[in-house]
DNA sequence: GTGCGAGTCGTAAACGTTTACGAATCCCCA
DNA sequence: TGGGGATTCGTAAACGTTTACGACTCGCAC
């Protein structure tokens, strides 16, 4: 007997009146209600969830499309697990479920990415990571499902998406090295083809334009954005000559500058004194010594407004978040530490 | 129009010959199989998920339960991608998906995966962050859905579980320092109630005794298990008058031992010299000076071994799987570094 | 007494797929 | 020529739910 037959038959009403009861629409009685919603309680009924969305045509369910594999990210959990907190905060007032889908990395991300659409797997999706130039945009947009963006692309289909004012950071962080006397401002950015290098370096030249410095490649530092990378880069700074180095970093990756840390101390250069230093704020970067100067977002709101931006975009949820098509980059604040010594002189 | 029933329509053939030939069954012409095949990939038709789900009363989808949230879970994001994605290779011979099932903070762990069990939201499940008791292990055992466990608990359903050999590290690890010449050996344990470190301290008491060393419960440091935890243990240690303080360490956590190092810098205390350290490996603690003896196990073939432990569980594919109820811990190899100096004299 | 609206509930169709069953065709051999 | 097996395919039921529709009761006003 079917789950939602037997607690029908159980109570002497019909399923119908169970469905209804269940999903609170307004014809039923109160009192039946009741009765119906505690026999579920009590034997522990849930709708099953093909049946249900086989005859909705939506799952109540958002993906959240990831990459799997042994290659880091650059964002650690922290990012993302913070992130699905605030996503998941709001979703919960709708009944909607995240889950993540792991593209592993063996398979064609877009390829992926069809499969699940096709399927039905989810009402809308949420994909990262974006390239700069990205066909899951194209592929995806072209099947009119509902979905954000974390990160632009110049793939641009008019659709939604939020990212970090990485033009912000190169602004405020390559203003105030330069204010503080610095000339030789290096950034990292990472080899690969995701979008945020891109964006950052071509704001970081404009500031530098503006105060009338050329710009120089020597100063664009390139390495996976990983602690490692961080690492990397100390070391290759530590083999150019002394008066050739940057003697300000601003770089906008959670974690490189741990790495960076590490490795600055390993050749006897020493970040805050050495160099000035502007990153990312991070739970890894919180006990940095001396204190990193960072900028800091909350995650957790950047979720929250992930979420009710892709909640604007799907039919059955917009009339609550009238927010239009959401494209906005997210402000980070500047916290002082004291990593970013001025430059004697 | 529906997908199949369009798609038999083109072709003129049966919507049973479409879902037939599509899935490999054998009373088709091959022929005719070519065709549908041909015009599904044409139209990029895939099965409805809901339908298909309905009828065969499996989704073809295995749930991975994680929880959100800020709170760091100790092993970073490395450790549970490369998990991911030895599943997913074992997972893709037979066309199943791994989905990440994200438990937000909010809500509770164990009424979460009775949701996503009762509506039949996945056919299996992989839980992780196993605590001490863990109810959650009683709930799905008795809803009898195939599951396994990464990481060992003492509520114990005579289910299948994976977990690291923790017991093997305190003996590898610490008979190792005693000897080099320690005596007062400190290991570094989570402060909440995850199993795995009762069961480390435990084994460790153990090696102590066998060697004629006292426990002594000063010797056990309890911190969040992440870099942090690492960084706090690292300036607790230096409080401590130097002649009772441990002189060499054996921790488990992945991402601890760098905070450990970089709190031990802070302090003038040196890795390698003052202490001798064993950790585990992990990307960010490969550039850690001195190089860092640490346990390493391949996290790709944990994943594999993670998934073929739970197939050989799921009756549709314990065929091809004939490993009974896997329980099992997964050895970790000693790669000797330059952290673990003898003590002299 | 009749009619009407509000409140409540049962009936049955529909969602898209898989699969058991049986029918049709063809080939081969007695 | 007839029968039987193999091959191929169409038909229709089933999966568990939601919801449009209509039926019924009740109260109240006319």
């Amino acid at each position: 007997m079917t789950g939602i037959r037997r607690l029908a038959q159980q109570l002497n009403v019909s399923i119908g009146t169970v469905s209804r009861a269940l999903n609170g629409k307004p014809d039923v009685n109160e009192e039946t209600r009741r009765r119906v919603v505690e026999a579920a309680a009590a034997i522990g009924y849930v709708p099953n969830q093909a049946g249900r969305s086989l005859r909705k045509g939506s799952t109540g369910v958002v993906g959240f499309m990831m990459q799997t594999g042994p290659q880091i990210t650059g964002e650690g959990d922290v990012f993302f697990m913070s992130v699905f907190d605030g996503v998941q905060t709001v979703f919960a007032r709708h009944q909607l479920d995240l889950v993540a889908l792991l593209c592993s990395s063996e398979e064609d991300p877009e390829a992926y990415m069809q499969r699940v659409v096709a399927r039905g797997f989810a009402d809308a999706l949420i994909i990262s990571a974006t390239k700069r130039v990205d066909h899951r945009i194209d592929f995806i947009s072209s099947r009119k499902i509902p979905f954000i963006a974390l990160g632009r692309s110049e793939t641009d289909a008019g659709h939604p998406w939020l990212d970090l004012d990485f033009e912000g950071m190169a602004e405020v962080g390559v203003s105030r090295l330069i204010a503080k006397g610095h000339r030789r401002i290096g950034v990292f950015a990472p080899r690969d083809d995701t979008n945020l290098g891109f964006v950052f370096v071509d704001a970081y030249r404009k500031v530098l334009e503006r105060h009338g410095i050329g710009f120089d490649a020597n100063m664009v530092f390139r390495a996976p954005p990983n602690e490692r990378g961080g690492h990397q880069i100390a070391h290759a700074i530590a083999a150019m000559p002394a008066d050739r180095r940057p003697t300000g970093f601003v770089l906008t990756n959670e974690v490189m500058c741990v790495g960076f840390y590490n490795g600055l101390h390993e050749v006897g250069l020493v970040p805050g004194k050495t160099f000035a230093i502007i990153g990312r704020d991070s739970p890894q970067a919180h006990y940095l010594v001396p204190k990193l100067t960072c900028f800091r977002l909350s995650l957790r709101d950047l979720g929250i407004t992930l979420a009710e931006s892709l909640l604007a975009t799907m039919p059955a949820y917009a009339e609550a978040y009238p927010l239009g098509v959401v494209r906005k980059v997210v402000p980070l604040e500047l916290v002082p530490g004291d990593s970013d010594m001025a430059l004697p002189g």
